[in-house]
DNA sequence: GTCTATAAAATGATAGAC
DNA sequence: GTCTATCATTTTATAGAC
């Protein structure tokens, strides 16, 4: 019974998300969302109450992918070297699979403190702990560099992973450099290079 | 005579540059700019005619402050050394002394083809062409690593930077770290760490 | 230059039929 | 679950007095 109650619910989620990440909270309009699912406003709002609480379902969803695959990627058997690229590479496929929800975290981050922080901070919290940890371990064994705090070098993977994707298309406009007219080839040269810079470094040419 | 017309514009346009870097375009409200410039509305948009145009007053304003500050340190006498750690000091400088600024910026970069673009990539390009160049420029004589890309240094450099301030308030949330709970040392901390980390590092120490 | 008054549109949300 | 109809609010922007 209940016919299909799940798939229309999951629409929504997947087409406010897309829709948040490229407008915004205050930008994003439920009637918008709810005209691209071939719904009604109310339709829509018998689903999610209001758009504060759709706003938060598909953040949460977001912030759990995110923490699904750091948990997949440390229960793996691998060691640590690898782990440590890992972390790197799925942020990364993350970033590639699913284009919108880095947007909606950083604009989130922006946002924050100005509403909920709450429901967001909680469940990215599992993520950002595994990720320090792992980055300080990495350190101890010498993986990365110790000359640096834990959490800058965290920091900087994030950071720059996602200020690439943010800012390819006005980097692009301002050098034209067809590195940066994709954004697959160019996030994974960042990545790569990312990787690399982290590490103890060769020194040696100069 | 004109009485005083620069310092209510200029009041405008300081108040506005808050407003959007808290709230976005799109969540910004000209009645709450107005009634804290103790203004009507139609009185601000007297001086701009659209929100539109304010915002980009703001926006324009913000990128030349930022390629000001880049052309006095590239037209200073120093030694490129100087001038490579002087470009991480004047972008921690700008982030700290406008703190509104990286925000505003951040959040276009996030808004970027949804909206003019146009007036924003002209005032930024400067910047970045600049600092592009100057990137290159210590790469070839051996003050940066040169098997990583220039364009990857600078997104390094910039995201790092931009990401630190705008993830403070939720790393501080998760992590409870003391060094996270005020945002200058936060920010210088990962300002040499970054600068540390550009270098042709140790890779002695094991 | 700033005001009052107001237009015109869009928003999030509710009530209630079906 | 989805609809129609509607409400209350807020938004940007304009007209015109002062």
């Amino acid at each position: 019974m209940a016919s299909e109650t799940r798939p229309r619910k999951q629409l929504i989620l997947e087409v406010a998300e897309r829709h948040f990440a490229e407008h915004g909270f205050a930008g994003g309009s439920l009637s918008a969302i709810a005209r691209e699912c071939e719904l009604g406003n109310p339709g829509l709002l018998h689903h999610f109450p209001s758009k504060e609480r759709l706003y938060r379902a598909v953040l949460e969803l977001q912030a759990g992918e995110l923490t699904a695959r750091m948990q997949a990627l440390l229960s793996g058997r691998d060691d640590l070297v690898q782990r440590l690229q890992g972390f790197v590479a799925l942020q990364l496929d993350w970033m590639l699979s699913r284009p919108s929800g880095a947007k909606l975290i950083a604009r989130e981050l922006l946002d924050n403190g100005e509403r909920i922080a709450a429901a967001q901070a909680r469940p990215l919290e599992v993520f950002l702990n595994a990720a320090l940890a792992l980055i300080t371990e990495a350190q101890q064994a010498g993986l990365l560099r110790r000359d640096v705090h834990a959490l800058s070098l965290l920091t900087m993977v994030l950071g720059s992973l996602s200020y690439a994707q943010m800012a390819r298309p006005t980097l692009h406009k301002a050098f034209g450099n067809a590195a940066l007219s994709e954004e697959a080839p160019w996030m994974q040269a960042v990545a790569a290079d990312v990787l690399r810079l982290l590490g103890p470094g060769p020194a040696s040419s100069a």
